[in-house]
DNA sequence: TTGTAGGCGTTATCAA
DNA sequence: TTGATAACGCCTACAA
């Protein structure tokens, strides 16, 4: 059933239907009524892939996801529930397609095959062959993160580097002398990671700023592994008394690795990082963290792409958040254990 | 650029390029090359609307999503994960739909459009408007779990009745005399959610078997609510010496009450249930349960609503999981407290 | 206030 | 082996 066989029925011409469904055009009240009624009793609606390809456009956007083989943290997934909810506010649909490994099919599908207005790419490198292509093709986009060469893109990111600066200044005004940076996985790092790098670079000049013996030490993103990297941590480094971190996905066994050593936390050992708010509030006991603002991150993103569609010629802009430190209970002045 | 400006280049008709293209016509060596090239020097790409407005489809899927006031669990995040990714080994795109709440209108402007072959419902209730919505449109589709007609749909579903039953076994066997269940929260429950009803059911039939005192409780899905919950529990059940739980979110605040309590997990109190395998490998002490099976479950929903894409007129398939429990380290004989 | 007709970019039928 | 052309279903000038 298509629009024409509604104009059939009405006993109208099909353009008059299109103009009484879009209101585009003034349909008189007896023709418009008769059009609906014919409407309501078939079930019609317009197909959207023949208004797309009238109109240009398919009023929806790609989401571009990490590989599957590293486990969404539950940042990014609270990240992707809010952009399809503001999407969803804006009458946008949300097209996922995974990158990387084998994917690139569908990455290459989806943002040149004119499916999509525009995209959104997660978890960006500072170099990035994903955005170097997204520009190839002229397709709006907006990363979260920035690359190596922030003003040619539209971005928004954390500042990780003023963030752990922060949080090692609040162990510093505290009395730590000794603080460890629980990053990410060495192999983020290593290609190139944004978050890993600026977050290291904020630790070790803070550091030296204040005085403090810095240890840099990376982990994968789940509990064994930063069980398993503060065991050892705690082990080499005995007048340890304050850890910061960027991966949330790791705290849990961090936690435990700590309380399983009989030190406690808060008193032993002090913690802060950045975390997504429910992560950090449904540890025990609560993380004092920066909350990782994963819904404003969205919202601004989807409103920046929304804009860039809208108005390609505008210049980049960007957004970088810095959340304030919530103090919650796991740090205080340092306490040397036994 | 489209493909006249293709065919234009090369000398040949549009129909010439399209065939080339796709091979679905022969086309001799030459023009082809030539072709090639220019599609290769113009960076060219068929524009995906105008095929699938030509083609009459989309290759791309729905999957509606909870509503994102609950927040996702562990288990529907690997499940969504994994639908993209098997959906992207069959060259099929996924559009990612909310539902419910405010969210009605993008439910309804994705199946209703034309803009997927098929769609794939999450966390269906017994009686679901969605199902009834989808089966009036003719949109195939599968859904994760069954309504009160289960023969009406294609579905995938985890046997939880049976899953409950065999962990209240396991427990019977070692010799509990005093089980709880904690169940995922009232509010599913009261509006029909498939899992709860069944769980609760084989957890009554199963206590009733072998004699038991059975708790029956709700609590929502995260740490805090599992922590009050089974605060309470313990309190006003002292006896109970086990516990078997369908809400894997809520486990954290579970294992801490009982810690709390200066009680032992496996000792004092055993526990076991269902949840997403790394979330049950990576409580301290790991969780003996039921692996639920996320990876599975997403595989054939795809594959099944494939199936039903390609060929509509096939009598409805259906799929009950029951994986088997993965002994770990949190049941044990019973042991009075203190 | 309404109707006619052309075109969005493809694919596929029918000719040559 | 290739070309011309008619759809797919919609929107929107342009006419009436």
């Amino acid at each position: 059933m298509d629009i024409g066989e509604i104009a059939r029925r009405s006993g109208v011409a099909r353009s008059t239907v299109s103009y009484a469904i879009s209101g585009k055009r003034p349909v008189s009240q007896q023709t418009r009524q008769r059009i609906q009624a014919v409407i309501d009793e078939l079930g019609y609606r317009p197909n959207a892939v023949a208004k797309a390809l009238k109109e240009g456009r398919t009023r929806t956007i790609a989401l571009v996801i990490p590989p599957a083989n590293t486990r969404l943290t539950d940042h990014q997934l609270t990240f992707v529930a809010s952009v399809v909810n503001t999407a969803a506010k804006a009458d946008l649909d949300v097209l996922l397609s995974p990158s990387g490994d084998e994917h690139d099919r569908s990455f290459e599908r989806v943002i040149t095959g004119r499916r999509v207005d525009g995209a959104i790419l997660m978890e960006i490198r500072l170099t990035d062959h994903r955005v170097t292509r997204l520009q190839q093709t002229g397709l709006p986009f907006v990363t979260i993160g920035r690359t190596n060469t922030p003003d040619t893109t539209t971005w928004v990111d954390i500042d990780y580097d003023t963030l752990i600066s922060r949080c090692v200044h609040h162990l510093a005004d505290l009395g730590h002398q000794h603080i460890a940076l629980i990053d990410r996985s060495p192999h983020l790092a290593t290609t190139g990671y944004g978050p890993s790098h600026r977050a290291h670079t904020g630790f070790t000049r803070t550091t030296t700023q204040r005085g403090i013996t810095p240890i840099h030490t990376h982990t994968h993103d789940n509990p064994n592994s930063g069980h398993t990297t503060t065991t050892q941590l705690l082990h080499t480094h005995p007048h340890l008394t304050a850890i910061t971190t960027i991966n949330e996905a790791a705290l849990p066994g961090i936690y435990h690795a700590i309380t399983q050593t009989g030190r406690t936390i808060g008193t032993h050992i002090s913690i802060t990082g950045v975390a997504a708010q429910h992560w950090a509030e449904n540890l025990h006991p609560p993380l004092t963290a920066a909350d990782a603002p994963a819904d404003e991150l969205a919202t601004n993103a989807v409103n920046l792409l929304i804009n860039r569609i809208t108005n390609p010629t505008t210049p980049h802009q960007h957004l970088l958040l810095t959340p304030p430190i919530s103090l919650r209970a796991t740090t205080g002045p340092p306490h040397p254990f036994p």
